[in-house]
DNA sequence: CGGGAAGTTGAAGAGCGTCAAAAGTAGTGG
DNA sequence: CCACTACTTTTGACGCTCTTCAACTTCCCG
């Protein structure tokens, strides 16, 4: 993991191993617009790019643990998270992925609900929490984009209970790229063909089902004509609205 | 439906059918400390009080649809309500039950995320939500305690994700009787035995189950001498921790 | 009391999980 | 550059948990 932070180039004396100084900073920001950072007015951005540390994290790394302490949020600014928690007996319950402009970090009693790690290379900006509460007291937009954050994040847990809960292991794999192609779009991107960075154990987790179950499902979705594979690890819905009828049950 | 405003005798004209003047004002509210509304200081109550409608409910009687639009916000102050999406084939998630001082009516691009719905005799306190808004920028305190219970709804939902992807139905039916006990312990109550509001089918749509399975598993439950019935459909819990054990998975 | 809803119990079946093995892919080092 | 290794993915056979379908019982409220 290499850390580094916007306006210093040497280390500071609670930085992590690994430091190195930053070149772009907020102004300059593909995923502001995304992000709470959005409501930060376009001439105080210095006051966020002085408390905000860039850290870069390769594939199975740790941000950070479901027993730790919460002390930074994060924006991600590039690649894939998942956040997850852990049954002790060792099942794993993927409770969401995070894409650019995500926020990570939304903590009750001072300690996160979750575990998160790097999906694959993923760069975050992270803030001090006291840091944060300060800012949301400068910038009282950015407490309200906070919580509208937060709704959309409580209405997408309920699609995710609905899907958990009453969905068939077909309606699942189907709305589950379903949402990465609507990610994807919302990102900028087309979202067809689909980036799958996850692996299938990372998928099982996350919809409730076995890596073998949602390799088979795929399967035979391609072998129906609905999706095909193309280059690294994506997948092109052939038929998006077909696939949309089986995740809506139909 | 009885609807009723603090401080007016007379229905106003945007009411509806059914009010009648209420008595107690917020200054006496039993759950105030539990609800948002703890964040208003004592001498400023009255303009909560202002711009508050109590409306009472009977069991199975609709409180607002999922295809509305989110015109108001509710504090429960009595009985429990249960909020549920359907699936077009009539498949239901019941994603949450709430209880006396829980708020209600989090939403998202103005529309409510989910239907809710009355289990028995309820009390809600309604607000307009542009009067919440007002209220929100009058008291700062109420926008960081809502956004503090925000957090901690996303929490549950994590829960309850791990609860729908990972659990059997035997450690889903311990998790959720320990968790109405949890509930209410924290209102007030001993928690032991636990009031059990909802009918078997809420139960099943809310645990991903079918009421037979409900059913068989609380009957074996019951066989194992871990609970017990009581009058009013009350469930003592003979064994928490073992109860506990099992919810987790041990 | 009587009728309808809610809850219980049983038998059979389906969908998904488990176990096992093979095939594909990526990363490492000589 | 290729061989070696370890991991990921796929596919198959089988089994189990939970669902489905059905009948019966209990509980309520008029």
């Amino acid at each position: 993991m290499s850390v580094s932070r916007y306006r210093f180039a040497t280390p500071l004396p609670d930085a992590e191993a690994g430091e190195k100084p930053e070149i772009s900073p907020c102004g300059a920001c593909s995923v502001r617009r995304l992000a709470v950072c959005g409501a930060v007015p376009q001439e105080d951005l210095h006051e966020l790019a002085a408390q905000v540390v860039v850290q870069n994290f390769t594939a199975k790394q740790p941000i950070f643990d479901e027993s730790s302490i919460a002390r930074h949020v994060y924006i991600v600014t590039a690649g894939t998270i998942k956040i997850y928690r852990l049954m002790p007996d060792g099942r794993r319950q993927v409770t969401g992925f995070l894409f650019e402009g995500d926020f990570l970090g939304f903590a009750h009693d001072n300690q996160y609900a979750y575990s998160a790690e790097a999906v694959g290379d993923v760069s975050l900006c992270r803030f001090q929490k006291e840091d944060l509460e300060r800012l949301l007291k400068r910038f009282p937009e950015m407490e309200k984009r906070l919580l509208d954050i937060a709704n959309h994040e409580l209405a997408a847990a309920q699609d995710q209970m609905v899907l958990l809960g009453r969905k068939t292991a077909r309606e699942k794999i189907s709305s589950f790229f379903l949402m990465l192609s609507e990610r994807a779009k919302k990102n900028g991107g087309d979202g067809n063909p689909v980036a799958v960075a996850m692996t299938r154990a990372d998928i099982a987790d996350y919809l409730g089902l076995t890596t073998e179950t949602v390799s088979r499902v795929i399967s035979s979705l391609k072998q129906e004509g609905l999706i095909e594979n193309c280059p690294d690890h994506a997948i092109r819905l052939l038929a998006p609205d077909t696939l949309g009828e089986i995740a809506e049950g139909y």
